[in-house]
RNA sequence: GACAAGGUGGCUGAAUGGUAAAGGCAACAGUCUGCAAAACUGUUUUUUACGAGUUCGAAUCUCGUCCUUGUCUCCA
């Protein structure tokens, strides 16, 4: 019997705006298909946040016992920068600035990406596909969708007709817009002569000659619409119909928005059951903005070495501080939150390497396992709300602590029960690590410490006050903590 | 300007009609200690931006005001 057949879990669906009990299309299988990096710079500190939270969706489901197959994309293909007829590539833009060639831009971000989800210890997806190896893919659709009149050509390039589609489909169903509206709100830009409506967004574009990323077509030489590679890479992959879409906030509309019309003009279906949208990180209660300042990069926080930090964090700091906020709520980045993570952080970390070393105790178990793990579940279920989880992980936490000084007890099977339950909230789902707080990494370390702790205690033997205090200290100032428990002297690392 | 989400204690952040609002951090007291730190125990924020309304009852629903964030052009 699989995990999830005994769990309800509820799921928010973005299309709806309600939660709704998850049921995949194929039973036991989930086929999630997250949006991913444009690689034209560093990942975007936000960015990590929705990754995290779809890693952590991943890692949920994975543990139910489903069968996940988990797409995200990799944006090699750039986007105009404008919608303007000269618009440049935006990968071709940053290559000819660095005198670069473009897929050497996507290389090397794309290698910057993927070594900072690993510090933050993210699972790889199943499918990472790109956007350039998928253009006969994206020109296929192009075709099917003219072929059912939703879309026209001009001058090489085709145009999505959006006010046809919606004569027949809901356009703004998901971003709960109405074509009207839009067109009432549209801002009138330069160089949109050749679309009949602005809200009519590329399919495919006809590349200007200085254009370096271009592909033949049908129409022209040129590169496919902005909206287009989510939609064949996830048809590809999951199919024409598929469980969940995820990505942030600010893809719900047009991104998202235009990737549905597209399928139900090519295909005649609604792609995805469940759209999932994660919400912005904000920086100081700001927006995040390279053009104010107002910004920091992922590696930033692990070095400190930003206006913004006063130190460095370990990954998994940051990950717990992320995880203490639920994925649908706007989250606010600063330095002091980071600083009550990292205290949070460790007396988890703590507690779990207490609780390894724990030994049974008593006639009976003085706390109520079933009850405390039901509430588990629970929150998960309930949209993955990891803040309540955490608070009843600290639940867990008190009572590990409990238990250490003999203020409580517990039976050999549910110690077990304990221990795996514990392990495998923490690490195999929420993806938390053992950072920062090791003591018994380096065999070297752990000896001089010992053979200090054991002078200083010899100097406490002997009430010589002034020598133990100066090892204390002075090991504390090196980032070495001594703790003196009932079972003697243990350390931390503190840095 | 239009549309959307939101404004909860010193900080952070849950809870969407019902037993003086979870958890983390901070602060204070006690236990422990040679003194601390760590750990443990207990205490503190009587209140949900502001104003009005609906209700037996609201942080939670409605209206107005102020503010924040997002989208409306690529963007997680």
């Amino acid at each position: 019997m699989k995990l999830y057949q005994e769990q309800e879990l509820k799921i928010y669906n973005s299309l709806t705006n309600q939660k709704e009990v998850f049921k995949p299309i194929n039973e036991g299988h989930v086929g999630m298909y997250v949006c991913g990096p444009t690689v034209y710079s560093n990942v975007h500190l936000g960015n990590v946040r929705t990754f995290m939270s779809f890693d952590m969706i991943f890692r949920y489901l994975t543990h139910l016992g489903y069968k996940v197959r988990y797409v995200r994309n990799i944006t090699d293909a750039g986007h105009l920068e404008n919608d303007a007829d000269e618009g440049e590539d935006r990968i071709a833009k940053k290559a000819r600035l660095e005198q670069l060639e473009p897929m050497e831009i996507v290389q090397r971000y794309t290698v910057d990406f993927h070594t900072i989800l690993q510090k933050f210890n993210f699972k790889p997806p199943s499918i990472e596909p790109t956007a350039t190896g998928h253009i006969i893919e994206q020109i296929e659709i192009v075709k099917e969708i003219i072929k059912k009149g939703f879309a026209y050509e001009v001058n090489g390039s085709v145009y999505f007709d959006v006010l046809k589609f919606n004569e027949t489909n809901d356009y703004g169903k998901l971003s709960k817009r109405n074509v009207e509206d839009l067109v009432h709100n549209t801002r009138t830009l330069d160089g949109q002569t050749d679309k009949k409506n602005p809200q009519d967004f590329a399919l495919w574009k006809k590349a200007g000659e200085n254009h370096i990323m271009r592909w033949p077509s049908p129409w022209s030489d040129g590169f496919p619409g902005w909206h287009l590679e989510c939609t064949a890479m996830s048809t590809k992959y999951l199919g024409e119909q598929f469980d969940i879409h995820g990505g942030g906030m600010d893809l719900k509309f047009p991104h998202h928005e235009c990737e549905i019309a597209q399928n139900e003009a090519a295909k005649g279906t609604s792609p995805v059951n469940y759209w999932m949208h994660a919400n912005m990180l904000t920086l100081n209660g700001k927006k995040m903005a390279k053009s104010t300042g107002n910004n920091i990069l992922p590696g930033e926080i692990f070095t400190g070495n930003s206006k913004h930090l006063s130190k460095g964090f370990a990954p998994s700091v940051a990950r717990f501080f992320m995880m203490q906020a639920h994925y649908r709520s706007i989250l606010d980045f600063s330095n002091d939150a980071l600083l009550a993570s990292e205290k949070g952080f460790n007396k988890l970390m703590e507690a779990m390497k207490t609780l390894d070393e724990l030994q049974p105790s008593g006639d009976k178990t003085s706390f109520n396992l079933a009850v405390w793990k039901r509430n588990c579940y629970d929150a998960l279920n309930d949209d993955f709300n990891t803040p309540i989880l955490i608070a009843d992980l600290f639940e867990a936490v008190k009572y590990i602590n409990q238990l250490k000084d003999g203020k409580a007890t517990i039976l050999t099977e549910d110690l077990q029960s304990l221990k795996e339950s514990m392990h495998a909230f923490v690490f195999e789902i929420l993806g938390l690590e053992e950072q920062s707080v090791t003591s018994d990494d380096s065999n070297t370390l752990s000896g001089v410490v010992d053979l200090l702790i054991n002078l200083r205690n010899e100097a406490r033997a002997n009430k010589d006050f002034a020598t133990s205090d100066k090892i204390r200290d002075e090991l504390a100032a090196l980032g070495v903590q001594l703790k003196d428990g009932k079972d003697g002297t243990s350390f931390s690392l503190t840095k």
